[in-house]
DNA sequence: CGCTATGTATGTATAGTTGCAAGTGTTGCC
DNA sequence: GGCAACACTTGCAACTATACATACATAGCG
């Protein structure tokens, strides 16, 4: 009983030092996108190609605003428009190269910085970090990772 | 050896938890400031009154940028300016008690949707929890706490 | 074929961020 | 007292996000 610090607290001061992975980790990609930009991105990388409208309704965009934001996404090299074998009235929207290479180096950078921080730990602090991890984000899990974009991750 | 995912993707599966949480609760401020402005005041908020150059630079921005920006955060009744006793050139910004309550809500409801979530793990979990999360504080805290700002935390 | 529903794009409008350059007021030093 | 440096604001301009209403093209059904 010797911590001063409640479980709740212990969690907000490694949240800040997550977010603080996190935040560095992005903000390189906003140095070329938009946050809102990011977040169109960060959902194709992880679903493939889609639908305008159904992109649009992820992020909770009117359509006609994403259409005109999905102009500067696609005149900057990120993503493509391309008519859907289904229906030449869908228009399918597809990461590019440079779209997929951008998300994929948040992705790493973020991987790449944690990695650096848990091998400061020894190798059982390390393991203790990784099964408490695990029981947080499973306790956890029962949220939607839907909120997520809103910070764009 | 029983773990086949490792630290460092239990840490980046946490991450996205707690940033789950962390999108939450500051996306209700978001319905009545934008991300720029909320900023602002969780720097005021923990560093008391600030000049306008001062926190122009915290937050990277130009100061004819963030002079405009703080019209309309002042406009709002989040902040307000006064001329600081120092120097009548220099102008001090204060957070109203509106612009702190803001702040102090999302705070709040991080911390109690924290405490939701380990209140469903057993006392012994919660303790390990706590350890091992302030165990990864300790090891990511040479970073500096101000790239937090970019996701406005 | 024609009508309606569906999926996107455009017209129009507002609000916010951003930056460069120039202007206003204040301080401090010679 | 005058002049340079400092702190902030304003003029101007571009770009992004956002939304409502409307137009356009395609699909599907009777």
């Amino acid at each position: 009983m010797r911590g001063t610090v409640s479980a709740a607290d212990a969690t907000l001061l490694a949240s800040r030092a997550l977010l603080g992975v996190v935040a560095r980790s992005v903000s390189s990609a906003l140095e070329v996108v938009t946050l809102p930009q990011f977040r169109v991105l960060v959902i194709l990388s992880g679903s493939g190609p889609m639908r305008m409208g159904a992109l649009a309704e992820h992020v909770h965009a009117n359509q006609s605003t994403f259409s005109r934001s999905m102009d500067r996404i696609v005149a900057g090299g990120w993503a493509q428009r391309s008519t859907s074998p289904d229906s030449r009235r869908e228009v399918l929207i597809t990461l590019t190269d440079t779209g997929r290479a951008l998300v994929d180096e948040v992705t790493e950078h973020r991987h790449r910085e944690i990695s650096t921080i848990l091998e400061r730990l020894t190798p059982s602090e390390r393991e203790s970090v990784r099964a408490a991890l695990e029981l947080f984000a499973i306790a956890a899990d029962e949220y939607s990772v839907e909120e997520l974009l809103v910070l764009g991750i």
